[in-house]
DNA sequence: CGATAATTGCGAATTGTTCGCATTTCCGAT
DNA sequence: ATCGGAAATGCGAACAATTCGCAATTATCG
């Protein structure tokens, strides 16, 4: 993955191998205060900012990726496009299976000729727990 | 409308007064920015902070909702469900059917216990004129 | 190694939103 | 009509999330 960078002729900083390998070695959802909180555990010197920037590069180069929340701030994780699911009262985020919106991207590219990034926001509601609960 | 809410037993106020009128008369999809801009050509002393706390009630009372659309501001109309796509290049807003959601709202209940609050949220991608684009 | 362009650390600036609090306003009871 | 008290407002300050400018540092190439 480093090297997949490397090929594409960026440099490897201690930043961006920092956040690869954080976000590689987990499955969660995680804010950019997640991520820097868990960075700075091992690389203190790392700068917000600079993991903002590291972010936005890596993103631009199609290793990460973000999904919008609504109320919440965006969660990233590793460029694996399928879209998600948010409790608006719980907050938690869930997977749902890459295709589930297959259906009704297609319905609005041929009505509307709109089309859909479906990994860039997050559907909104209650999960199992809290349905029937207001926001 | 008013009378609704004075029959609900809130109070009606200039502030109140002036953002239902103003959603009353436009289909556009406005930001707490542009209502505050629009509120102050014939309310100057209509504060920021009021019209916050104006739109927080309103919604509280089911008159008026919100969408979030990812990287932008979010938008505010009167309470009318109805779903929304964003186009991620020129930030254009357009409305889509009610019940365009319904399919996929109704799968996600089946298969995830999840419901989906079709309106809280934008679905992002690219309007016909920017297909193709990236963000 | 040494040059150089990219990247970082840092703090300050921006943007969008919320808060505290003294003052004003709405509205039901007098 | 007017009075009293709760509710709402105006205002500025506080906050949160993000972006920016710039000097110092560092990864890579020759």
């Amino acid at each position: 993955m480093l090297a997949r960078l490397r090929a594409k002729g960026e440099r490897i900083t201690t930043s961006r191998r920092a956040i690869i390998e954080l976000l590689s070695a987990t499955d969660d959802h995680l804010t950019v205060e997640d991520i820097a909180a868990r960075v700075q555990m091992t690389h203190p010197e790392i700068h917000l900012s600079t993991i903002y920037r590291t972010l936005e590069s890596l993103e631009l180069w199609g290793v990460v990726e973000h999904v919008h929340r609504g109320h919440a701030p965006p969660i990233h994780h590793l460029a694996n496009a399928h879209p998600h699911v948010v409790c608006e009262t719980c907050g938690r985020v869930s997977d749902i299976p890459i295709g589930a919106l297959d259906e009704l991207a297609l319905r609005l590219r041929e009505q509307f000729g709109f089309v859909l990034h479906a990994t860039h926001f997050a559907l909104m509601g209650e999960c199992e727990l809290h349905a029937g609960q207001e926001e």
